[in-house]
DNA sequence: CTATTGATGGTC
DNA sequence: ACCATCAATAGG
């Protein structure tokens, strides 16, 4: 195999240990993977959420350190899988350093390998069932050979958009801040709901 | 096309 | 009583 085939590098931990804020942006264009067994499923992730820490409202962390936000305090490069609406999975990744409680939300996965045509990636239920990314998976080491992020060559500045973070309207001031980031025109994003449903 | 709602279960 | 969601349905 000459030097096309060259194997990606997994992200280390000093890409792990940084800002939400820094961590989001810098994630689009790499590869999540899953291997088990033989089976490898993998996608480029073109959309994410920054969650900046127990100060911030929407942050699940801002609840206090509970037996389910455990692993945000914990160390970087970690898994934070959750279960949403009793039927969803949403896969997080734990970012700065030991004690700071942030993550990063993946939202949108464009398909690479091993993902059924019948599963869409567009959003971040979708993607953890199209990946079978399930809560077994919490707290695991994203630097393992199970569960990981390979490097890619990021996606140019220009390339990227920000808006105001999804379904989270409850979180006061916090709901407005500018925390997702997605790749401009992509057709893996998510579709945004154009306001949540009031009683 | 847009708008609304039910499903479904862990956490607090 | 909330939800970091989605698919199906009702309505224009």
């Amino acid at each position: 195999m000459a030097a096309t085939a060259s194997r990606r590098s997994r992200l280390p931990l000093p890409f792990y240990a940084r800002p939400a804020l820094e961590v989001a942006p810098d994630l689009l264009g790499k590869v999540l993977v899953h291997q088990s067994g033989r089976v490898r499923r993998a996608g480029r992730i073109v959309e994410t959420e920054a969650y900046i820490g127990e100060h911030d409202l929407a942050c699940h962390a801002s609840k206090g350190r509970t037996k389910r936000t455990d692993v945000l305090f914990g160390p970087p490069g970690h898994a934070y899988v959750y279960l949403i609406y009793g039927m969803y999975d949403c896969f997080n990744v734990v970012v700065e350093p030991e004690g700071v409680a942030a993550a990063v939300l993946v939202r949108g996965l464009e398909p690479l390998e091993g993902i059924g045509p019948h599963h869409k990636t567009n959003g971040p239920g979708k993607l953890c069932r199209a990946m079978h990314i399930t809560r077994a998976h919490n707290r695991m080491d994203l630097r393992g050979d199970h569960l990981f992020i390979e490097d890619a060559p990021p996606v140019p500045s220009e390339l990227i958009a920000t808006g105001p973070r999804i379904g989270v309207e409850y979180s006061g001031e916090w709901a407005d801040k500018p925390f997702r980031f997605w790749i401009r025109d992509n057709p893996w994003v998510s579709k945004v709901p154009k306001r949540r449903a009031r009683r």
